[in-house]
Order: structure tokens, then C-alpha cells, then sequence
DNA sequence: CTAAAAAAATACCAATCGGTATTTTTTTAG
DNA sequence: CTAAAAAAATACCGATTGGTATTTTTTTAG
């Protein structure tokens, strides 16, 4: 066997791919057993073979859609110079966002945070930690900035934080229910704003 | 008969104040008829023959909550006296959200926005059209605002309401993801900022 | 108080739900 | 190439889904 993966990986992996769009698009109790065996043309035993349930599914799916973003996030920032630039990434991703589909369905995070806050503990708990992942990392980058003398010493970056991600956020929801891709626009200069204030 | 309300328009009402929770709760997709008839203590029979269908019922729901908030805010707004006083009531009703239950569930619309964004146009329709009267409403505060001489005449109207209600929407969904109300109070601490910010 | 009208309950429907036991096919290691 | 192991397909399960036709009960107007 040349592959290094064996069958069950690559179809586990397969499941998550083709069904990722779907559960992005409709939430947990949106999506059905049926949907999952018509987005990968496998059949239902063939899913649960590989998955114990439907929220084994959602959940890895969750990972995959959320990993997708943060990783395309992380290497734009690697390869920005400055703290300020880094920063920036934040709302240049999430630019793109709107337009094409990247991720088709929008944010994974605020789409399962909201789908799943009142309903499924697993998901909730995994959109929180995807939420307080991305905060820590801001924070990290400001105070990094900071001690680096490329940001004010005094900034709160809890608060600025917590406000560039209710933004985004925020404005992604916005835009998507207006279909007003310009909507994002005009909040994630909000967020360049913001940003931009960091600055000594 | 004392009441003037016919017996259909009374059990219409009834039906969506016993349901409004469940479905602000758990979606559209996620609400049974079952769980309508468990919420109010009546048959099937007896919902088909004051709605169409479910789509009816969830659809008068979101007006029912979304409303809710709406003569909340107005309420107080009314009641403040300067325009920078008004413009602060969005933080401090939204502040209530999170903690008892005013509306359970949170926010309506952006439940209902990322519920329903890619799945029903009719709630979809509903909740854009809640989003544009909101940002309509604090458009026209500051600008009446700023024709009162109490605001900056150089303010982006559009770019300011657009950023507090993705902020307050932000905010909400983090806070509630994340069981912390104080993760609320920071983002609306920044909503205050940027009222204050508008000062002549 | 009564009779017509309206509302609610009962009983039912096919379709689909999430999930499992079993059989068939494919992969894998020797 | 072969045989054991694993994966996928088939066939099935009871429960629940949204919705309707019909009957019973309640409201309403005179």
C-alpha cells in the first residue's frame, strides 16, 4: 500500500470534507442522516462504521472548519513584519470571507456558537474554546507588540480583543443576512480602526 | 362576550408566547411540533387550526421577540433626554440580556439571522429587515443628534451603526458561548466608548 | 336558551428520523 | 495469491417528523 493513511482514515477524513459545507450551512439538528449520505455518495452504514453518531460527525466537522480558518490566519500572520500588520490579518481574512467560499456557509465559530449554545453541550464547548483561543491569541500579539515598543504600553487587551472578535463577528451575521458583503466592509474598518489606534 | 379579542386571536397569542422561548432557543429546524404542543398544552389539531404550518408560528414568533426588544429599547429611549443618553440604551438593555431572562434564548435576531441565513428565506427576510430598522434607528439618532448641536457633524452614521450593533451581536454570541456575562460588559464597555467618542 | 359557526381534540397518514444487525465487498498483511 | 480483517452496503428497526381529515367540544351571535 503506497498510501501512509489507511482506508479508514482517508474515508473518515472524505466524510468530514464533503460533509463539512452542510453542517456549516444547516446546524446540527438542520442536517440529517440523509444529507451526510447524499454530500458523500457512501451509505449510512458505511458512516456510522467510521463515526459513532451524527455528533461525532458535527463535531469533527467543527474542528475541520475552524482549523481551516485559523491555520489560513496564522500563516498570514507568520508572514506579516510588523505587530500592527499581524493584527491586521484579522480583517483581511474575514474580508474574503463574504465574498467567495472559502468557508461556504460563513463563520464556523459563530454559526455553531449560536446553533448549539442552548442545545448541544459538545459543540457549545468547542465553540468556546475556538472563541477563547482566538482571544488569547490576540492578546499574545498585542503584548507581544507592546513589549516589542511597536504598540502603547497602556492598552487593555482583554477589551480590545474581545471587541475586534464581536466585530468580526457581529459583522459577518450582519452581512450575511443583509446579503451585503459591503456591510462587512464598512465594520472590518472598524476593526482597521481599532488597530490602527494600538499604534504608538 | 367581555373580551375583544376573538377566541382565534387569543389562542394565536397564546400559542406564540409559550412557544417564542423554545424556538429562540432551539432554532427553527431544531423546534418540533411536539415541542409546540408540549410548550402550550395543546393538540396539533388545535395549532393547525390557528397556523398554516410551523413556518407560520416561528415566523410570528421572531416578531413577537424581536418586538419585545424593539419597544424595550424605544421605551427607554424615549425616556433619556439627551441624544448621547440615547444612544447608550442599546448597551445598557443589551446588558440584561445575558443575565436574567428577558428574552430566553438571547438576542432574536441573531438567532434567527444565523438559523435561518441559509436555510429559510421567510425568516432570513425577517431578521435582515429587524437588522436595517435597527441600524435606520441609530442612524437617524445621530443624526438629529448632531442637528442638535450635541454631536460632531463629521460622524460616519452608517460606519457607527453598523459597528454597535456588530459589537452588541458580537458580544452576545461570545458571551453567551463562553457562560460569562463580564465578557458581555467588556464589549459593551466599548460600545459606551464609542457613544462618548461621538461628544461634540 | 338555542342553533350555527368556530375551535379544539382525536385519529390517522406517509415519510423521514437516527441508529443497528447482518451480509457483501474490499482492503490488508503475510 | 490467499486468507483473515476491515470496511462498506443492504436491509431493517421503532420512534418521530410535519401535516391532514374527521369528530367532538366550545364559543358566539341572535
Amino acid at each position: 500500500m503506497e498510501n501512509e493513511l489507511s482506508k479508514a482514515e482517508r474515508t473518515r477524513q472524505f466524510i468530514i470534507e464533503r460533509t463539512s459545507p452542510v453542517f456549516n450551512k444547516k446546524g446540527y439538528a438542520g442536517t440529517s442522516l440523509s444529507d451526510l449520505t447524499e454530500a458523500t455518495g457512501l451509505t449510512k452504514g458505511s458512516i456510522y462504521g467510521n463515526f459513532k453518531n451524527k455528533e461525532e460527525v458535527a463535531a469533527e466537522v467543527f474542528e475541520y472548519n475552524s482549523g481551516k480558518v485559523r491555520k489560513q490566519i496564522q500563516e498570514r500572520i507568520q508572514r506579516a513584519t510588523s505587530y500592527h500588520d499581524k493584527l491586521l490579518v484579522y480583517a483581511q481574512v474575514y474580508h474574503s470571507f463574504t465574498r467567495g467560499d472559502f468557508i461556504p456557509g460563513g463563520c464556523p465559530i459563530l454559526n455553531t456558537a449560536v446553533d448549539a449554545d442552548d442545545t448541544n453541550p459538545l459543540l457549545k464547548d468547542k465553540a468556546a474554546r475556538a472563541v477563547i483561543r482566538w482571544k488569547n491569541g490576540i492578546e499574545n500579539l498585542i503584548k507581544a507588540g507592546i513589549e516589542a515598543g511597536e504598540l502603547k504600553p497602556d492598552i487593555n487587551t482583554t477589551a480590545t480583543a474581545l471587541s475586534m472578535i464581536a466585530l468580526i463577528e457581529g459583522g459577518i451575521m450582519i452581512s450575511k443576512v443583509t446579503d451585503s458583503p459591503a456591510n462587512l466592509d464598512i465594520v472590518l474598518a472598524s476593526v482597521h480602526n481599532l488597530v490602527d489606534s494600538l499604534k504608538l
